[in-house]
DNA sequence: TCGAACCCTCACATAGATGTGAAGGTCCAC
DNA sequence: GTGGACCTTCACATCTATGTGAGGGTTCGA
């Protein structure tokens, strides 16, 4: 598919879809015009990309940890240095960290407009 | 304290604590020099807007959310408004993807991690 | 064959979080 | 009372993710 597809199917600008293929997150194939030509498993990379840019990776990261995770993988277990091992251990417990915190964060927020609710319910009534 | 103390206490830069005030993310009293003076309470907080800051809320958001997660609490039940109502809605079910995004990459990348640790466990062997 | 709707690259602009440094005031220990 | 270690404000710099637009090629249907 072409990048307007990919675009569409992504909530993503076009130009963003440049950028993450320029930072190495995305690859797209060129048809003999010069256009990007997109496989269908783009759609799921680039969500998950958004996600993790969403969630506060840097693309630096994401570009590290993405090759791990695809199945089949692109990276294999004796290619793996011990720099790299360091990193993904880093990294997920960093992600650990952050998803504590934002759950952590999120009760609060839900028990605050829980209460509110009760509140509202009790006031009107 | 002075904001020395809180920077070295938090792990953050002067030039941050003082952002983070410009942004209205925390308070600091004055003392007659016009020095800042920080509560013994500012240490959590700048940990928590860090924390939320580290898991991709603007201080925008961050400003919002916080009032309502004191205790006591600065912002009272009937002091909310339909549309912070709506919007601590909104970000409390997108922390709670973002949540969900990090918590399902991490377990991709343990997973990984896992194998390498196999992988080489058996090769070793 | 023309126009609309795509696509390309390149480059400059913006917003948010952060660094850095200048110019100057305050406090304390020697 | 002087020097060093704090503090203040202000302003400009940087990095990353993003927007925007110029200048130009391609595709396709009317």
């Amino acid at each position: 598919m072409r990048i307007g597809e990919l675009a569409e199917r992504t909530g993503t600008s076009r130009r963003l879809l440049r950028y993450y293929e320029e930072q190495g997150l995305i690859v797209a194939a060129r048809g003999p015009n010069g256009y990007r030509d997109y496989a269908e498993a783009s759609v799921d990379r680039v969500l998950q990309v958004r996600g993790l840019l969403d969630a506060g990776l840097p693309t630096r990261i994401i570009k590290q940890i993405l090759p791990c995770l695809d199945q089949p993988r692109a990276i294999y277990f004796p290619d793996a240095t011990p720099e790299m091992i360091a990193t993904l251990e880093a990294e997920r417990d960093r992600m650990t960290r952050r998803a504590e915190c934002l759950l952590r964060n999120r009760d609060a927020i839900a028990e605050y407009l829980d209460a509110v609710r009760e509140y509202d319910g009790v006031a009107s009534a």
